[in-house]
DNA sequence: CCTGTTCACTTGTTTATTGCAAGCAATCTG
DNA sequence: CAGATTGCTTGCAATAAACAAGTGAACAGG
């Protein structure tokens, strides 16, 4: 499977933008597993997700990786695993995947914990503040 | 074009749920035309959006007015033309819808006004005050 | 080492979705 | 009444996704 996307934009409106970076069926939840989740391999994202295919799952990690939404190292316990990443970009979607929660789970049933809702409705600030700080703290170890 | 979606759901997830709603490439642009710039006949969507083709816009129109997500009145004046208009679950997408254009805005090259940007940015409750205000406005007049 | 397993992909092949052109009934305009 | 317009629908080729089955590198145990 060829790495999809690097076509050419369809327009220079920043919605059409995120949606041609983010706006399909799997990238997002990919971003969800590793913000939210502690997913960070690819037999996480295969695995403990909602049945991604394995070639899609491939070729999304590498669109992510190569709009730098995401990053890849080698695990070192591991050489065959690798460990994907949040960049600073993707972590700043973060923001954006808060009002998308919120926004599903006021209108259709979700498994979503009603006091994360809570929180994410009354001390957004915090709770993104707290997502980034974990974000941080799993920061690759300097050499 | 059968209308798609309607499948059974991936997980209980609400990021999950939220894209099996608005997740692919044109509900969200359909979405920014009602909220952000007007539009509510098939030909403006049509015309001034991306490239989307007919059959998908009908398809995409009918799986949000599905989902409540969108209305449809018939017009007053031409008879031949709908008028589409957000819900409130609609218009509750605001939140989302604009913290994808301040994502976009900040690390792609994007077409938006700095001074909207701006107010996004800083004066973030007012501005989706008068995002509410203005579709409350275009409410379609009593009978 | 040798065997078996795991890992991150690739490589076909089938199936679903999209893009494109054309067509259609209902309605409007002249 | 003769176009033109509007909101779709239909048919078909092109594209992308789902599904199943590899592949080679790396690890774990004997």
């Amino acid at each position: 499977m060829k790495v999809s996307g690097a076509k050419q934009q369809r327009s220079s409106c920043p919605i059409s933008i995120g949606l041609e970076a983010i706006g399909d069926a799997w990238s997002l939840l990919i971003i969800r597993d590793l913000m939210f989740k502690g997913r960070s391999t690819f037999r996480e994202f295969l695995e403990g997700g909602e049945g991604i295919a394995s070639n899609v799952l491939s070729d999304r990690l590498q669109r992510l990786e190569a709009l730098n939404i995401i990053s890849k190292t080698r695990n070192a316990d591991d050489a065959r695993k690798f460990n994907y990443r949040l960049t600073q970009i993707g972590i700043d979607l973060a923001p954006t995947l808060v009002e998308m929660i919120l926004w599903s789970a006021k209108y259709f049933k979700t498994g979503a914990p009603p006091d994360v809702v809570e929180e994410m409705t009354h001390r957004r600030k915090a709770f993104l503040a707290n997502v980034r700080r974990g974000w941080e703290q799993s920061a690759p170890k300097a050499k």
